[in-house]
DNA sequence: TCGTGTGAACTATTTCACAGCA
DNA sequence: TGCTGTGAAATAGTTCACACGA
């Protein structure tokens, strides 16, 4: 593998930025929303606080597209719709398969949203023999056996992994060795794939942690300068509405912004520890001494 | 706030870039890995292949925390363990919430990732009275009448919302008034929060169309002139993917690198529609003229 | 007159590449 | 000798601000 450092002609995709693409589902949920009102327009000003992002980074992500809008006027809500549908491969099916069933399987089993935009789930598929033919959200579930079968019977290019963590590695490399190009990882492990496969993953610890981080400077600034901020005893700024405004004011800082949710993808991690491990027990040694840190103690932080 | 456009001494926080931040926790997890396997110490070369980075973008990172690193020899993995635990603010105990426990709250209240790494779910709460006391995860439901009483008895400031999107709003502000500040959101909805809230979400609708997008473009590279795109009778635009060029066969390219899992956080959407909506059934008179499109129809994109 | 579309400026993030320490 | 730590260069993404068309 090795060779140029994966250089990669860099962002092919008519070039559209990844960004853009990100917010391209929020827009087009905002739109719906507004189409079933059936508003006829809307300007950038109005969507943009719909979808929670700022005009001018609309219009910007709207301009990769094309010019779909009307001075003066703003943008005719139907037309968008598709279009940004279109841009998303919405106006085709996706048949999708779900695997692992269990509480969080069961729960994107359900989930209302999966069915709508052009997503159909094709099967559910888990290891549990006694899970087998039990019906969830109105599908039997499948043993994984036939998970190949399934894959090239139905088309599916979108597998969902709900598995455990041990289980996603190996569930991973079927999916992909079935034919699925895409995959969505529930499973909080790091999973390697071939290049051309993409990979999303969503991690409630991982964005829980990232909400401590700022949870702890908010708990830090209280005393140490501005007050302003988190007030005092309960109950958080009232301002609510106050942002309002649009654009400028508001704004706030301190806001996630955008944080990647990743993805190794492609690339994907090459040597990834593989080998090694060998190792084993051993080292029952512990670590190493007290190294710089004053405290040889070290935490806890329970593995999972 | 208006003053300068909220400038901001910047962000605060002690200068750990978002992305850094957002990139702690798979550290974490990779070195608690090795902690487990009582594996001394990491080279970030290893360490950035178990996390799925590149060893650069991970020694800049750990840069940012200080020089935790020994020249010639790596990281000590226990020592890590316990700087990165401290920064994201794991050493300490954080009590959150979980509202709606339908099919995904009671996912998430299983999860094992949670209780560990300093979460501990204070409570479950629902709005369903017939849930009130059946217990989840070991968890007894509460009934959201106690919502407030929850949050100050036990102080807790971060707030997973699993309800329906509807109910997301009001409970968001519910959980705000009690004083939480930090909410992850499940719920397919944008939320208004005011200043000084962070507010995540994860939103399975929305991988899935980022997945989709980069799924079509695949399917057409493969024959270059997408052959197989949305044929449809309206269609404006013509040239649909075409432009693609293709850049590298390799495609590779796609990776979708680094999203934003976003979070409109704190801004949030001010006037966001509220009001309107009175509308009602009336206009079936359905959207506008055929503006530019060619085509009156428009797609379907069914609603949720 | 109003709001889109967009070049240009600015900010954030990633990658390079190499000096310097254990 | 090997690997960290980090300026500097290269990219990516956001925001500004304003010309232009309906």
């Amino acid at each position: 593998m090795a060779t140029g450092r994966t250089h990669r002609p860099a962002t092919r995709s008519r070039g559209i930025p990844e960004a853009t693409v990100a917010r391209l589902p929020l827009y087009l949920r905002a739109l719906t929303a507004l189409s079933e009102r059936s508003v006829p327009t809307v300007s950038s000003e109005e969507l943009a606080a719909a979808a929670g992002v700022n005009s001018a980074k609309l219009r910007k992500d709207f301009s990769y597209l094309g010019s779909y809008g009307t001075r003066g006027v703003g943008y005719d809500v139907e037309y968008l719709v598709y279009q940004i549908s279109r841009e998303l491969g919405l106006t085709q099916d996706w048949p999708v398969v779900i695997v692992g069933i269990g509480n969080l399987g069961a729960a994107l089993a359900n989930y209302g949203g999966f069915a709508s935009r052009g997503f159909r789930v094709a099967a559910l598929i888990d290891a549990d023999p006694a899970m087998a033919g039990k019906p969830v959200a109105g599908i039997p579930v499948q043993h994984s056996d036939e998970l190949e079968k399934i894959i090239s019977d139905n088309g599916v290019s979108i597998g969902v992994i709900a598995t455990p963590a041990g289980a996603a590695q190996p569930v991973c490399d079927r999916l992909v060795a079935a034919g699925v190009t895409s995959i969505l990882n529930f499973a909080p492990t790091v999973l390697s794939v071939p290049d051309g496969v993409d990979v999303r993953k969503v991690d409630l610890s991982i964005e829980l942690q990232i909400l401590a981080f700022h949870e702890q400077r908010k708990a830090g600034e209280e005393s140490e300068a501005d007050a302003a901020l988190p007030p005092v005893g309960a109950h958080g700024a009232g301002s609510a509405a106050a942002a309002a405004e649009a654009t400028g004011s508001g704004v706030s800082a301190q806001a996630p912004a955008a944080v990647p949710t990743d993805a190794g993808a492609t690339t994907a991690a090459p040597a990834a520890a593989g080998a090694g491990s060998g190792t084993g027990a051993a080292a029952a040694a512990s670590a190493g001494a007290g190294r710089k840190g004053p405290d040889g103690d070290v935490p806890a932080v329970m593995p999972a």
